[in-house]
DNA sequence: CACACAACCTGCGAGC
DNA sequence: TGCTCGCAGGTTGTGT
């Protein structure tokens, strides 16, 4: 399912249920997720969760001397729920038995999400330490985006979605970004002007922040840990409107494949 | 280094 | 109604 944005919102709305409480015990229906439920997950109790991160797609849970990495893959679902409304679903895969009357819950219809077990030092986790910048930060800024597709010859939408280079813009944000920068996708990243990288960069910034205000983006699957749908779908002009007409210009809206992803563009707009 | 492709899974809609 | 096909917010790993 989800973007940074996405994750973000989901970040923010389970942290007041967690933070500071005690994972009592947890329920493993389904061990099998992209990587098999490790052991210490499955046999946790009497854990107090110090605080939540996010970094990237992935979510942490600081423990007192541990802490859970999640990725919720495409169809990853994390539900606040009732003790009293505990209805299961056949994807329902963990469930953590929180001390203040919740359960946070974990569905996943693909699979292709996971749970890690890792020490405290999650940042040195094999998975988080290879990751690029964040893109809400400082550091991502047109010096350091423009060096780099100075140096490289790869399409820019694809260099977008590289997270070794920049953390959680997926297929939509790296569509909607370019739309929104007038840069068609297909353009060689070297060939980018550095007026078009400072052009891309607020308005990657921009496309996040207003996703993450307004709830996240609901294609088919994401859904928020109260199971609502996000609201970024009415500010999409490209990202899955392929033969529709541009909200600008009336154009016919095109799609082709770039590396085995769909990619969305407005042929008028952006060149 | 750039790219193509497969793998991990299930569900849904389109078309026959 | 029921089958097959293609497609889906991601990531990793192979081979050319």
């Amino acid at each position: 399912m989800p973007e940074l944005p996405e994750i973000e919102v989901i970040k923010n709305i389970i942290l007041p249920y967690l933070k500071g409480y005690i994972i009592n015990y947890s329920i493993v229906r389904n061990i099998k997720l992209k990587y098999l439920i490790p052991k210490e997950i499955i046999n946790i109790s009497n854990q107090k969760i110090i605080d939540i991160k996010r970094r990237g797609r992935y979510i942490i849970f600081l423990l007192q001397n541990n802490s859970i990495i999640i990725h919720l893959g495409m169809t990853g679902n994390l539900l606040i729920i009732n003790k009293k409304n505990i209805k299961i679903f056949k994807h329902d895969h963990i469930d953590l038995i929180i001390n203040n009357n919740i359960i946070l819950r974990y569905s996943d219809v693909r699979r292709f999400g996971f749970w890690i077990w890792c020490n405290k030092n999650y940042k040195e986790n094999i998975f988080l330490k290879k990751l690029g910048l964040e893109p809400l930060s400082n550091e991502f800024n047109k010096i350091y985006l423009y060096k780099i597709t100075q140096k490289k010859k790869i399409p820019i939408k694809v260099l977008l979605m590289m997270n070794e280079i920049v953390v959680g813009i997926g297929n939509i944000y790296s569509n909607e970004s370019l739309f929104i920068s007038k840069i068609l996708p297909y353009r060689k990243s070297n060939t980018l002007t550095f007026i078009e990288i400072d052009i891309l960069i607020k308005n990657i910034k921009y496309i996040l922040y207003k996703s993450i205000i307004n709830g996240g983006t609901s294609i088919c699957n994401y859904i928020n840990p109260y199971n609502k749908k996000g609201s970024f779908n009415k500010f999409i002009f490209v990202y899955g409107r392929n033969n529709k007409l541009c909200k600008i210009c009336k154009t016919k809206i095109v799609k082709i494949i770039q590396r085995n992803r769909s990619t969305f563009f407005c042929s008028v707009c952006q060149n």
